[in-house]
This record gives structure tokens, sequence and C-alpha cells, in this order.
DNA sequence: TCCAACATGTAACTTGTTACATGATTAC
DNA sequence: GTAATCATGTAACAAGTTACATGTTGGA
């Protein structure tokens, strides 16, 4: 059985509804006012995607706390959605990821304190080799570069390869800094 | 008049017809085997790309170069093309643009050699200052931050600031390797 | 001749966007 | 009471994805 892919926004619900119980609208105020930000707050986007968390039995309505006419609808994760988000958050970084969806990456990563920290540990070393040699690859690329009349293309792949080491020397540095086995 | 805002994918495109006509295939190989791969190259993006940029006249076909049954459609672009091209590229980097569309931001700067080299200028120094001041909210962001039980979120937040400085440090340092005015 | 690679395109679907609608609650 | 804000949700649209369809061309 194939997962199915997680959008960045499934797993950041997933992720804080695995630290307490919420409503939409609490995401919305943590996604509008958190470094979180980065992804997207519209409600269009929010309360479809808690409809399709429940659908799938990821998530279920949390007993109301408050009895007023229109109480809260906050969300928990069910047993299934704690093994479904464990079992992404677990999956192993490929290229594409690294290409396509770094940010995704951190966002999993931002999670992993449900995991073993080996598997944060695993998780960052297999970051920072994936990033250095993509960083290798752009480096073949941008001496093979044709030499244009205009300076920016080569500027442009040069931050690409100097974000990706800068994003490899923190993985290597929050190796170090997790705690020891 | 606001301007339609532009995706990146239609940015690419208008970029790289800039600098010689071009057919879908073309482009698809461009973004399959080079850095801008960065950029989507499946067939259904890249030809309903094409077919919404010809029907607002920023390009059109190119006269076909070999006769045979069934000529590879090139596109080039019109000058209202350029001209449209050319503004986008021209308009000020907002926070938004390098909270959420830094990539966007550098595949404009990378067809920047389409204006005078000043602006190259403008766009790196708002780019710097942008970025430093974005990366300071985030260590305000990281100093307040709760002590949670877990280190990954933390260093999740410490990685958007490390690579938010390292991108300024870059537009600095580009800013150098620009050619004086 | 026939098969692989070239080249363009479409259909169904996914998931996001903005703008709007609607009702509940709270402050004054 | 009423206006602002809280809170949930929907509709129309945008633009990507994968998978498929279809015809062309060149080489063994």
């Amino acid at each position: 059985m194939t997962s199915t892919p997680l959008s960045s926004l499934s797993l950041a619900i997933l992720g804080l509804l695995s630290m307490q119980p919420m409503s939409g609208y609490d995401l919305r105020r943590i996604f509008t006012t958190t470094a979180m930000g980065r992804f997207s707050a519209s409600p269009g986007a929010i309360y479809p995607a808690l409809a399709r968390l429940e659908f799938l039995k990821w998530t279920k309505p949390a007993p109301a706390t408050s009895s007023s006419l229109r109480p809260r609808k906050a969300y928990m994760l069910t047993a299934a959605g704690r093994t479904a988000l464990k079992e992404h958050l677990a999956e192993p970084v490929t290229r594409e990821d690294i290409i396509w969806r770094l940010d995704h990456l951190l966002l999993r990563f931002s999670f992993m304190g449900l995991l073993p920290v080996e598997e944060s540990r695993r998780f960052l070393l297999q970051l920072a080799d994936g990033l250095g040699a993509y960083a290798h690859e752009l480096q073949l690329q941008l001496d093979a570069f044709p030499d244009l009349a205009v300076p920016q293309p080569r500027l442009a792949l040069a931050h690409g390869i100097e974000s990706t080491l800068a994003t490899a020397r923190w993985a290597r540095g929050a190796m170090q800094s997790l705690p020891p086995t």
C-alpha cells in the first residue's frame, strides 16, 4: 500500500493536531501569526483539508469543551492518523524531495519529536548527504555554464549552490545539537 | 492597470523566449536537463501555458525553419510580451515575495540582463534589505519561542533564519560582482 | 518495414486561490 | 441594540499533476 502523498498543508495540520486538538480557526491563527505561516491560511484551503482528513479517518471531532449554541469544531488525531503521520515522517529523504520540496522536508523535521531521536539523526544525515550531492551537481552545471553576455544567470545559479550548502551546514549543525542516543 | 500575476512557469517561458524562439518541447528539455528544472516540465503545464501566453498576445508563432509535414511550433515574444516581461522584472520586491516566492524572485533576477544593470542593483539591494528584516523577525520569534520538550521545532526555525541570511549574503555579494554603472 | 524517440496535445483530477455568505458572540 | 469580530463554510476559478492519445520522423 502506497501512502497517499501528503500535502504540506495536511502535514502541518496533522502535526499541529498531534500536539493538541484544534479548530480550523486555531490553525488559521497559527498560520497567520507564526513562522509556520509559510503554509497557507485561507479558509478555502483549511476547511476542505480538515474535511479530507476526517474523511480519511485520520482526525475526528474532539469533545466540545464549551456548551454554546455553536461550539467551535475542534479536531483531534485518531490512532490511524497518528500512525499515518509517523509513517510519513519516517519516509526516506529522496532527491526529488530535496530539489522540489525542501520546505516540506523542513516541515517534516519540525514534527519529528514524535519519533525516536535516531530517526531525526538519520533524516538529517540523509538530508546533508543529499544536499551535498545536489550542490555538487549544480557546481558542475555552473562550471559548464556558457559564458553569456550578462552575469545574472550565473549569479542565480550560484545562489542555488550557496543556499543548498547553507542548508547542508544547518543539517550537520542540527545533528550535533540533538541529544545523544 | 494591474498586471496579471505571472506564474513562475509563465515567467520562465517568457524569459527563455526572450533569448530565442523555442517550441514547447525545447522548453521541456531545458526544464528537465538544467537547473531551471525547478520549474515544472509536464506537458499538461507547458502547452496550456504557451496557449495562455499566445492568447494574451505576448507570444506568437515563429516563422517555421523547416518545411516538414508537421513543423515544430516555435514561439517568439511579441513587442507587447517583451514589454510585459520587462515590467514584471522591474516590479519592486515585496515582503510577500520574500516570504512566499523567493524562487520566483531568483527566477526574475536570472532574466534581469534585459534591463539596465542599475535595475539589478536596485533589486539586489531591496532583496538584501528585505531578507535582513525578515531574518530579524524570525530571530525575534525564535527568542520568544516556548521551550518545548523536543528540539526539532526550534531547529527548523533556526534553519529559516540561516537560510534567509545565506541568501542575503549572496545578494550582497552579487551586487559587488555586477559591473559598475 | 517497423520500432523507438520526437512532439504536441487533451482529460480527469487535485489542491490551492479570492471573494463571498452566514450565523454567533462580545463590547460598548 | 448594534456593530465589530469570531468562526465556519461555499462557489468560481486557476494552474498544476499524471496518464493517456495521436501523429511524425529517423534509424536498424
